[in-house]
DNA sequence: AAGCAATATGTATATTTTGTGAAAACTTAC
DNA sequence: GTAAGTTTTCACAAAATATACATATTGCTT
């Protein structure tokens, strides 16, 4: 788990990060909306972002609106009381929660936690720019719905349920294909071929290992 | 929409508070439980309750006892953690749904227009220049109404109530035709056609999910 | 660095799935 | 009982997908 905290206040983000250091999160930092953009940009791997609203350079609605174009990232609004008008403004764009200061930081890791259990206990699977929706059976990458055949797409489903697994071409045939396919085994890697030409910016999740298989490599967390 | 939320703090009514006013829902607020009955006496138009177990005074589940007694409103129950005990008696007294602090607000709101929806289907879809009336029975699309069979109507209501969900053939036979219905898959296939064919303009509502069956995909809201 | 083995990829063919029109079977209203 | 409307089946065309295979490329071992 990787959070991006966002203050302007040094104390603020001390703080949480003491919390989620106990928490075994991984804790990157910013000090303005405009930081924080760029540190989503260079760190593609963020899982949380909390971010306070009251900042200088760049508040953190608007940050959170750049943010958003760039990916979806669950994001925890922090606020000082009188700003009871932003509030309102944030939901427009797509907030999880949000914490008025000052805060218990244990109700804020909790919330957290809520938080990514709700979006995992969703038929829904992300990973950065990457949404699979099982009920809707659709993939998206940067928003934008890609088709895959059904066999690439239950290979996909497949990896996810089994990421951060070398699974060799036998499991995959007879998990997918079913016990009884008797074809060719390289036939695996035709279809990893397509997967991963349909993956495009994220064709490298699918990893080979050489003399195994595939495996769908998911850098921490998800 | 009259929401009552009844909490005993008032950061957690707060919270609710915003994110219901997002949804345009109106906030009635008690801090326990005898307030909360007060409250019900006094607005006859509540329509759905929230309540904290964990009251002073008087608590929630008490409370929910002598509502009930008064009216029958939709209720959904908060509670800590350790209190899991009481979430066995809770379902006694007909609570809707339940929700362990801390909770996601939007998990809270969402479960709150499930279970609205469940007590009150929509009487009129409305997609574009596409409505449904159940109540009348009509479809009409840019204001002209189009006929359709039965069947053709059972599917689109079908379709609408699961939209954006891919469904199987499977699936719309057991649901649509029976459980009982022993004919043939592909009949599905004939009243997709038929049903396109109907819906003119809207025809690509229903796209072929290949390997699977049917889905209605409407973009964004509604 | 050469050679080997495993994997990646392009292409052709086989197979599966879906769309569609027409006819048969069934319902319903009169 | 019949006509009109509806539902279902079926057959074939069209489209999409799966597979096999040949060739290219890569990565590993020595």
């Amino acid at each position: 788990m990787k959070l991006l905290v966002v203050d302007d206040e040094i104390r603020i983000r001390e703080v949480i990060k003491e919390y989620a250091y106990h928490e075994k999160y991984e804790v990157i930092e910013a000090s303005n909306g405009k930081e924080a953009i760029a540190k989503v940009k260079e760190h593609p791997d963020i899982d949380f972002i909390i971010m306070d609203i009251m900042m200088p350079i760049l508040d953190g609605i608007s940050a959170n609106r750049e943010i958003k174009k760039i990916k979806e990232i669950p994001t925890l609004m922090l606020s000082a009381r009188k700003e009871e008008y932003d509030k309102l403004q944030a939901f427009d764009d797509g907030i999880d929660d949000y914490v008025t200061k000052p805060f218990s930081p244990r109700e804020l890791m909790a919330r957290i936690k809520a938080i990514c259990k709700r979006n995992k206990e969703e038929d829904v699977f992300i990973y950065q720019d990457l949404i699979v929706d099982k009920k809707g059976h659709t993939v998206k990458i940067d928003q934008k719905e890609i088709k895959l055949t059904p066999k690439e797409y239950e290979l996909l489903l497949f990896f996810i349920k089994n990421k951060n697994i070398a699974l060799s071409r036998e499991t995959l045939l007879s998990q997918i294909w079913g016990y009884d396919f008797f074809g060719d085994d390289r036939t695996v890697d035709t279809h990893i071929k397509m997967l991963r030409g349909n993956l495009g910016k994220y064709r490298d999740l699918i990893v080979t290992v050489r003399g195994v298989g595939y495996k769908f490599e998911l850098s921490e967390s998800n």
